[in-house]
DNA sequence: ATGTAC
């Protein structure tokens, strides 16, 4: 991209018109025009509040950019785009904490890595061994991961250190179509493709002890994150959307400065429909992401016997959710987009669990296949809608990585670094190449220097599960 | 992201 188009507000965040871009020169620099060019439209959409904004990962994606934030106000026309949350509705990072330690994981990575591909269901298409009645779907609808608990996954305390305690309210089955109702049915507790995973973790890195103490984690202790979303159900609800939003649109006589961003006022039918099945897709996404954890959890009972594991947060990052902001003096009740970004509550945030009141939400950057990953914590003066970083961010297309790269070398490489790789797809492998992606380094030194959140440890790959 | 593409 090129910088003269913009205006430096800091070293870390550059603006044009209503759009505000977070990140140092290089890697706004290093990002696709078509970021500007999306964001600047997502500016112009009504009832915008404030800037339309873009995270140091952002990148090119359908109608909005992968990394974008977008606040509207019901009360001054504000709509909601299906494009503003992307197909795969509340995709996220559940991350666990457990009491082992490097040594201890490195006596039974092989097996582990073993037991958990034969485990977790991964891949496209790929069905898990959970089947669900349409009456239990109605209620995973409504109910998320609270569901999954009371079905035998996981326990109560998970639900704490869960976004919305597991649950979000606005859920209305009734605006989700039967397709994508039959889709999910064999997809409950799967953790799809691309760029989804199970992975083990060694903390290798403490920045913020502080924050590291209040998230229970120390040098060399050992995570596991899980990075899925809503399957099939979140991706056809998306794309039954897309067309109900433009014919919205087009009814209304919006002008759209992309057909690619369909949206419709909050306040419309459409627009109220989407948000009710959106929040379904939420509430499966929470429950998919709580039954893994619970699957991921027995793995390591049965490699590791008596092994402690906890829920440290869940943090979703395609979503729109009505949230309370303070904007140029007024509280306001705003729908917020945030599609590849992460919420990020500062300390002091009444709906943070009392364990992080003081030092601020879990914020988890997830690093691309084989390099590290962050995690942070919300700061109380985030200058984006509370919003942060999600990933490393792509920095070349799929079909350009599948060129470029071959899959097995990827594996191969990555287990001669002692990372072991488990996949159905080489062919995912190669998309997912870790030079496909950003620096997460950058990402997250840019995330702390543009205030959107501080670093607290960082985390590097042991075993990895590939979708 | 996706029972991977009108």
């Amino acid at each position: 991209m090129d910088l003269s188009r913009l205006a430096e507000l800091t070293p870390h965040s550059w603006k044009s018109g209503r759009s505000i871009l977070y990140g140092s020169s290089s890697l706004i620099e290093a990002m696709d025009e078509k970021v500007l060019e999306q964001i600047s439209n997502v500016s112009r959409l009504p009832g915008l509040v404030g800037a339309a904004m873009t995270m140091p990962d952002a990148h090119w994606g359908y109608g909005f950019p992968i990394g974008g934030v977008a606040a509207f106000d019901a009360e001054q026309g504000g709509i909601v785009s299906a494009g503003g949350v992307g197909f795969d509705i509340s995709c996220g990072i559940r991350c666990l904490r457990t009491s082992l330690k490097k040594e201890d994981l490195e006596k039974g990575k092989a097996r582990i890595a073993e037991v958990l591909f034969r485990k977790i269901p991964a891949g496209v298409g790929e069905g898990g061994r959970i089947r669900v009645s349409s009456e239990e779907l109605e209620t995973i609808m409504i109910s998320g991961a609270k569901w999954a608990v009371d079905s035998g996954y996981g326990n109560a305390a998970d639900l704490e250190y869960v976004e919305e305690r597991g649950r979000v309210c606005g859920a209305n089955p009734a605006f989700v179509s039967d397709l994508a109702k039959k889709r999910q049915f064999g997809e409950m507790g799967t953790l799809g493709s691309g760029n989804h995973y199970l992975e083990i973790q060694v903390v290798d890195r403490i920045s913020d002890p502080a924050a590291a103490k209040a998230f229970g984690i120390e040098k060399d202790g050992i995570l596991v994150s899980i990075h899925c979303g809503s399957r099939g159900f979140g991706h056809q609800i998306g794309t039954d959307y897309l067309v109900l939003l433009a014919r919205a649109a087009k009814r209304l006589g919006l002008s759209l400065p992309d057909r690619e961003l369909a949206c419709a006022p909050i306040r419309s039918p459409e627009g109220e429909q989407y948000l009710g099945a959106m929040n379904c897709a939420i509430n499966v996404a929470l429950a998919n992401r709580q039954i893994l954890s619970h699957l991921a959890k027995e793995c390591l009972d049965a490699v590791f016997p008596g092994i402690l594991v906890e829920t440290l947060f869940d943090v979703s990052h395609n979503t729109c959710k009505l949230e309370k902001h303070v904007h140029e003096g007024r509280e306001k009740m705003l729908h917020v987009h945030r599609k590849g970004a992460t919420r990020a509550f500062g300390p002091n945030h009444p709906d943070l669990p009392q364990r992080y009141r003081e030092c601020g939400q879990p914020v988890i950057i997830g690093g691309s296949m084989g390099t590290g990953s962050w995690i942070l914590a919300g700061n109380e003066d985030n200058p984006a809608f509370c919003s942060a970083s999600h990933g490393a961010g792509r920095a070349m297309s799929r079909s350009r990585a599948l060129r470029q790269y071959e899959g097995r070398k990827i594996v191969e490489d990555l287990a001669q670094r002692g990372i072991l790789i488990r996949t159905r797809s080489m062919r995912g492998a190669a998309e997912e190449a870790p030079d496909a992606y950003k620096d997460v380094e950058l990402v997250a030194e840019d995330t702390e220097r543009a205030n959107l959140a501080r670093r607290v440890a960082h985390l590097s790959p042991s075993v990895c599960i590939k979708g």
